[in-house]
DNA sequence: AATGATTTTTAGATTAATCTAAAAATATAT
DNA sequence: ATATATTTTTAGATTAATCTAAAAATCATT
């Protein structure tokens, strides 16, 4: 049996992972989970004894296959979950992560599964990230930060780096959401912020934005 | 912060509590939680300090106002979930138990408010139990028990006694669902069991689902 | 390469929820 | 009403997850 604090560590292994390819650190994950270093030694300990993570002392953990398998397995659940509270209880996007949060850890198969089919199999969640599919499958979304566009690219809205509460309203506040087309108007060296045009209208996009909006380029 | 083990306690003295009216035995709620009687003592001392029961030593528990109304609460979460999976999800009648048993657990208001509007505000969960209110109120549903209808009746099953997947798959495979029409032929006194009739097609029922089937007189 | 800073681990405690075994209280039955 | 049986509580341990404080290892800098 894995603990509700197991698969939390898993998850935190898993996404913290993603970002730099090397062996994730202890205070990395102790950041990550609100939790002191020391915690996180016993638990990637346990974690490596059970089989889901390899860890050497002062060498950071990996998550093994087994465990990824249980990472993907939590992220899927807590997408379509997203999705499901979106499109059918009216929730804004800012508003479902901390529930999806508790309703990741619901263990039953056939839920997910009907959950994904009530769904129409949606392949990604309301902040544009994709969703595994049964098999674990990820599909790549390609995308850049909207700070990295040159001049003169039109480009739309495929994404957040950032799903904090704040940023997303944010976002909503200024008409910006998943499908919004800009065109790159002009970038300023000097505070690195973006002016781009949505539907004609013009708008200076702060670097800090710029950094945490994805874009795929049309 | 209440535990999740705290509302497990609760929700098993809610539901004691309503079959006989006198305080609920450190036993029996043992028996339903499958716990030792001794960490029963123990959770309840700890429910009686937080406000949620009242206790005296050897005495039993009850629960107090603030306790029924967390374990109403969960109730009405559990059942509402219930509909969700059966009429969203494709869930059976028997499958739905094990999986509302997390779900009850979640936390989030809006959840529940917006689950409950998605779903229009039903009054009842797949095994005919009523769904307490947002303000916590019961619409007593008028039942008896099939074994105790009298010769020549005809009612109308409303309910089950045992929600246990055994006896729902029985009543699956005996074409008996919520809403299905009894005429009462005769009553056996030998081993008490009852001659009906379902669609102009006669069956004898055992004592002991007729004592764990819930109707209501038409 | 030595020293100082940082990170990680260990050692020992704490809290919540559980258990077993024994003691105490209550209930039952002759 | 007294002895026996049952129920309940207490006492003391255990496990999971956490913490603080100290020790050990690694990293960074000159």
């Amino acid at each position: 049996m894995i603990t509700l604090t197991e698969e939390n560590y898993i998850k935190a292994i898993y996404h913290l992972g993603k970002q730099g390819s090397n062996n994730v650190s202890t205070n990395a994950i102790a950041k990550e989970m609100e939790t002191k270093a020391s915690s996180v030694t016993d638990m990637v300990k346990k974690l490596s004894e059970k089989g889901y993570a390899d860890y050497k002392k002062y060498q950071g953990v990996n998550l093994t296959g087994k465990g990824r398998q249980v990472a993907i397995g939590i992220v899927r659940k807590h997408r379509l979950w997203e999705v499901f509270l979106v499109e059918k209880l009216s929730f804004s996007w800012d508003e479902v992560h901390e529930v999806a949060e508790q309703l990741e850890h619901i263990k039953s198969e056939k839920l997910i599964r009907q959950l994904d089919a009530f769904l129409n199999f949606p392949t990604h969640d309301p902040h544009g990230d994709p969703i595994p599919d049964e098999m674990g499958e990820i599909k790549k979304v390609e995308k850049i930060l909207l700070s990295e566009v040159a001049i003169g690219e039109q480009c739309i809205c495929v994404g957040v780096n950032d799903s904090s509460s704040e940023f997303l309203k944010y976002l909503d506040n200024n008409n910006i959401a998943l499908g919004t087309a800009f065109v790159i108007l002009h970038k300023e060296p000097f505070d690195n912020s973006v002016s781009i045009k949505i539907e004609s209208k013009e708008f200076i996009i702060s670097n800090m934005i710029a950094n945490n909006l994805f874009v795929k380029l049309s």
